[in-house]
RNA sequence: GAUUCCGUAGCUCAGCUGGUAGAGCAUAACACUUUUAAUGUUGGGGUCUUGGGUUCGAAUCCCAACGGGAUCACCA
């Protein structure tokens, strides 16, 4: 591999420093015992507090001004940055100059991580710093770490390349503190959602994730083997079989935060891998679910923000309750001004048509009815709103309409455009169930690579009973670009999939 | 998968209708003991993503491959 002028300077230092007796990893523990934030926040409100104190600090060395016998030097530690000053005759009392003449001048560089110790103060211009008396080495960083300037505010020589910030996200995350952030912000949604759910008392499992059989939604599946069974397993599509299979078992209330796999297409909103927090609660129907979703999601913005409206792209959005709701054919109505409630297949096809929705002659009814919303409706959804009642066509898991016809009681919360929740009064019911399956079976067989499997085990555990049960499957990913102002999924997944690089060596 | 745009130094970017590569930061050397996009002086650094083609001559024009972005299709 061709080390770049840089690399080979480096590699020349960290002999140097072999040479001259510096381990450049040592292995002993540098006491730390305050950082970058709090110091400047604390030095702010009491001064005093910091007088005689020995503060000790590590982080990565991000900017130097050297002028001769002293410097000011930024270091970045997990919470943000702080200056240094160091002083040759304080950080070398004696004769021996070599460790700030040498090793500080000239054998430390940028990226490189170095413990400090010294008292706060603060200098000419204002600045709270940290007056360094001894100084250590802790790791020496072999490639240089892209150089971001900064001035009041306004940054210079970002790194535009989102290519860089996917494939090498440690370096994003060092330069590029929004990038952290966001990812600070997914924690603590996760967070949060997890502790309303335990504050329900929901118990959070964990359920297979190499299945046999995949199920619980439409979509083409990883496959794999598994050698020593010498079988056939799936990677999980969803985990919602599994969890009603708990609900059976006698759980009042599951959930599971699940990575899911499904081999799709690549776009700003998908991955091939993604998060789902699934939620079952018996005894519960949709609409007792619909107030759930509402409160859990304003209660993470108001965690996140101390407020219920975030910024997205050029909307505030605002979670508080109550959300609109909306059925599917009311939604379309108010769009459109069209009722479709009464129409059969034909009439829904030339109402498509009119519409200009492209519809082709394999769509059933509850297909054409699903076009026209996504085509006409979803995209102008930006408040979150609940759609509710869809075509049975489309749900084989959702209980039938309990009044409806031709309907089933499932809901979906749109927001800013896109689907960020689906739940629906779960089916129970194992008779129906089985022949929900098998017209999936049979849309197989016609070639719908997406048609669910029928799962005998499954089947098995509704006839031994099922309660009443409300099921909910939340995009954690589209939650979290919609609470991060991001634009594309690859900004708020640490290691989204990419291609291979071309080579490394 | 389709369409379209992009790929120049470690980073951010110039490089016109083809004439043999440029800046800022970073880096190296020297100076500077309160600077903050520190400063001053002097250097080094590029198979212009890869491979073909056109041409006397290609970073530039054409074709293909690879990688990335955007939009569309499938989907969450």
């Amino acid at each position: 591999m061709q080390l770049s002028e840089h690399e080979v300077l480096r590699r020349q230092a960290l002999e140097e420093l072999i040479n001259l007796g510096i381990n450049p990893y040592p292995a002993d523990l540098f006491e730390v015992n305050d950082n970058s934030v709090r110091i400047k926040t604390d030095f702010e409100k009491d001064a005093a507090h910091y007088e005689g104190r020995t503060i000790s600090l590590a982080g990565r060395i991000m900017s130097r001004r050297d002028m001769g016998k002293a410097a000011f030097v930024v270091i970045q530690d997990s919470v943000g940055k702080i200056q240094l000053y160091i002083k040759r005759d304080d950080i070398c009392p004696g004769e021996d100059k070599q460790l700030y003449d040498v090793l500080f001048k000239k054998l430390l560089d940028l990226g490189d991580f170095i413990g400090v110790a010294g008292y706060v103060f603060r200098t000419k211009t204002g600045e709270i710093s940290l007056h360094v008396q001894h100084l250590k080495l802790l790791s020496k960083a072999l490639k240089p770490l892209p150089v971001v300037k900064e001035k009041e505010g306004e940054v210079f020589d970002a790194v535009s390349d989102v290519e860089l910030r996917y494939r090498q996200r440690y370096v994003d995350l060092n330069i590029n503190p929004h990038s952290k952030e966001v990812f600070i912000q997914r924690s603590k949604l996760v967070m949060s959602m997890r502790n309303f759910l335990n504050s329900k008392q929901y118990v959070e499992v964990e359920t297979p994730i190499l299945q046999p059989l995949y199920g619980g939604a439409a979509a083409r599946p990883f496959k794999t083997h598994h050698n020593t069974l010498d079988m056939t397993l799936y990677l999980r599509i969803a985990n919602e079989l599994y969890l009603k299979r708990l609900i059976v078992g006698g759980f009042d209330g599951v959930f599971e935060f699940a990575k899911d796999f499904r081999n799709e297409g690549m776009d700003r909103f998908h991955n091939p891998e993604f998060t789902q927090m699934e939620l079952y609660v018996a005894y519960k129907d949709y609409y007792w679910m619909m107030d759930l979703v509402e409160e859990m999601v304003e209660k993470i913005c108001i965690d996140l923000y101390g407020k219920t409206e975030v910024q997205v792209g050029e909307h505030i959005i605002n979670f508080a309750r109550p959300w609109k709701r909306f059925t599917m054919f009311e939604a379309i109505q108010h769009f459109t001004g069209i009722d479709i409630s009464a129409m059969d297949e034909a009439a829904l096809r030339a109402t498509a048509k009119e519409l200009h929705v492209p519809i082709d002659n394999t769509m059933g009814k509850g297909k054409l009815i699903d076009e026209i919303f996504g085509e006409k409706c979803e995209a102008q959804l930006i408040q979150p709103t609940f759609i509710t009642d869809y075509p049975v066509e489309m749900s084989p898991l959702a209980k039938k309409h309990r009044s409806k016809d031709g309907l089933v009681e499932r809901f979906e919360a749109i927001c800013n455009g896109k689907e960020i929740c689906n739940a629906f009064s779960e089916l129970n019911d194992p008779i129906d169930q089985r022949k929900r399956f098998e017209e999936q079976l049979e849309l197989g067989k016609r070639g719908d690579e997406e048609a669910m499997m029928l799962d005998e085990d499954f089947l098995r555990a509704l006839e031994y009973g099922m309660p009443p049960t409300a099921g909910l499957g939340m995009g954690i990913d589209r939650l979290c670009m919609i609470l991060t102002n991001s634009h594309s999924i690859q900004d708020v997944l640490l290691f989204p999939q990419m291609r291979p690089e071309k080579t490394m060596e």
